[in-house]
RNA sequence: GGACAGGUGGCCGAGUGGUUAAUGGCAGCAGACUGUAAAUCUGCCCGCGAGAGCGUACGGUGGUUCGAAUCCACCCCUGUCCA
């Protein structure tokens, strides 16, 4: 008997949030979950199997870095993403949709789509619902997003709600063109994406015009654009609740651990950020006890761990001391050891909401965390 | 002993009469980072002062000039080459 090709069991229930378990093809991914960013098939400074390590049970991968090197067709050639970067488990693509924002001097968006010039060499490259789609599948993606337009946060009200109407077409248009890839489609999963930005009203619409079109899962897209993290809980308060309660609900990039917290308690399902990737690159490690900057002098003679409480390999045989060296002197190891430390602790914080959740104590395991973590 | 070339803020290094407390880079001290154009970016970085500002400062001493890191004299030191 093979394994399911997208099915969701929620075990627990406390408040709104909610633990259980993802069934794939390629693996089980555990919820609440936390999905490391492996952009340009890889996450930076690390192995695959010390990412597996970590807890981590799916990737992310990024249709626009891919397409443009090495190419999503010559991935294929050589037996798609999974094997190209030798991880087995599940990968979540994501469609392109954020780079019209975060390369918004380098793009042109019409109705059809999005031209890029490329941020490698200059060259033009158009990203449409359906050439995001094609593009995900040729990399083998397990979990593919719908391509759409994460407007900034400072846009205007109109400006979110022709964006995000759009951005409802294209994901009628990416899940006609998830549908066409037949045998890709009978083994991944779509997910749709909600925008609507601060906006109530908008963000139901979204949901609604998601649900109509129908998908495996619903991501929260359009939040940790800048708008500071009271007005996200203030989105989150009912947006989760806008979208089925028997579907995978994925906060798309969110984010510090705070962060991912706050949004468990408010019914989220799955996360990918790369904060702790990239701090870790940036000499920034997260604890128990908050975020520490490893390259501050009052660490340079500090013969304990980063984290008392952390199993990484960092934690169990190096000290703040040596890290301290190591990110001052801009040494590979410095990058490896914080990247993998930041992501063992994010596995350690998701299984440990799970953990709660279960358990139907996760208020109290939250003001336990949020009293240490400052 | 001789001939050149130099001595600038912790280090390297621009600057050759005024808008210079003195470009840059490094080191140092902080901050930021949220579907990765990021092993990145930003700020601070002579002293005192909240600030306006004041005081010191371009090897040393003297001088020229309204004004000198910049010009002149002597001295000290460093490098290269020749003896």
């Amino acid at each position: 008997m093979s394994a399911p090709r997208f099915q969701f069991d929620i075990s627990a229930t406390d408040g709104k949030a909610r633990t259980g378990v993802i069934r794939m093809r390629r693996g089980e991914i555990r919820t609440p979950a936390f999905m490391p960013v492996g952009t340009a098939a890889t996450v930076k400074a690390m192995k695959p199997e010390t990412v597996r390590a970590t807890g981590a049970d799916i990737l992310l991968g990024n249709t626009y870095h891919l397409m443009l090197r090495p190419g999503a067709e010559r991935v294929a050639r050589l037996g798609g993403l999974h094997k190209f970067m030798n991880w087995d488990r599940p990968i979540l693509t994501d469609s392109g949709g954020y780079q019209v924002m975060s390369l918004s001097e380098l793009r042109k968006i019409t109705e059809d789509g999005v031209t890029f010039a490329s941020h490698l060499d200059g060259s033009r490259h158009l990203l449409t619902p359906e050439r995001s789609m094609e593009i995900q599948r040729l990399l083998g993606s397990d979990i593919v997003m719908a391509f759409d337009e994460c407007p900034r946060a400072d846009a205007p009200r109109d400006v979110i709600e022709k964006s995000m109407l759009m951005s409802m077409r294209w994901a009628q248009r990416s899940r006609a063109g998830f549908d066409s890839g037949q045998e890709h489609a009978e083994r991944s999963a779509l997910f749709g994406i909600q925008q609507g930005a601060l906006d109530e009203g908008l963000r139901r619409h979204s949901a609604e015009a998601l649900q109509q079109i129908g998908f495996d899962g619903y991501a929260i897209g359009g939040l940790a654009v800048g708008e500071g993290q009271a007005a996200m809980f203030g989105v989150l308060d009912y947006a989760p609740g806008q979208l089925p309660a028997d579907k995978p609900r994925y906060l798309m990039g969110v984010g510090k651990p705070d962060d991912l917290v706050g949004a468990v308690e408010r019914g989220v399902d799955m996360f990918d950020c790369v904060l702790p990737s990239r701090s870790g690159r940036n000499g920034q490690g997260f604890t128990w006890n908050g975020p520490v900057n490893l390259r501050n002098a009052r660490h340079a003679e500090d013969p304990a761990p980063l984290d008392a409480r952390c199993a990484c390999d960092g934690c169990q045989n190096y000290s703040r001391a040596y890290l301290h060296h190591l990110i001052k002197s801009g040494e590979i190891l410095g990058a490896m050891l914080l990247t993998e430390h930041n992501l063992t602790f994010y596995q350690a914080l998701m299984a440990a909401m799970r953990g709660a959740i279960a358990g139907g104590r996760f208020a109290s395991w939250a003001a336990a965390f949020r009293a240490d973590y400052r």
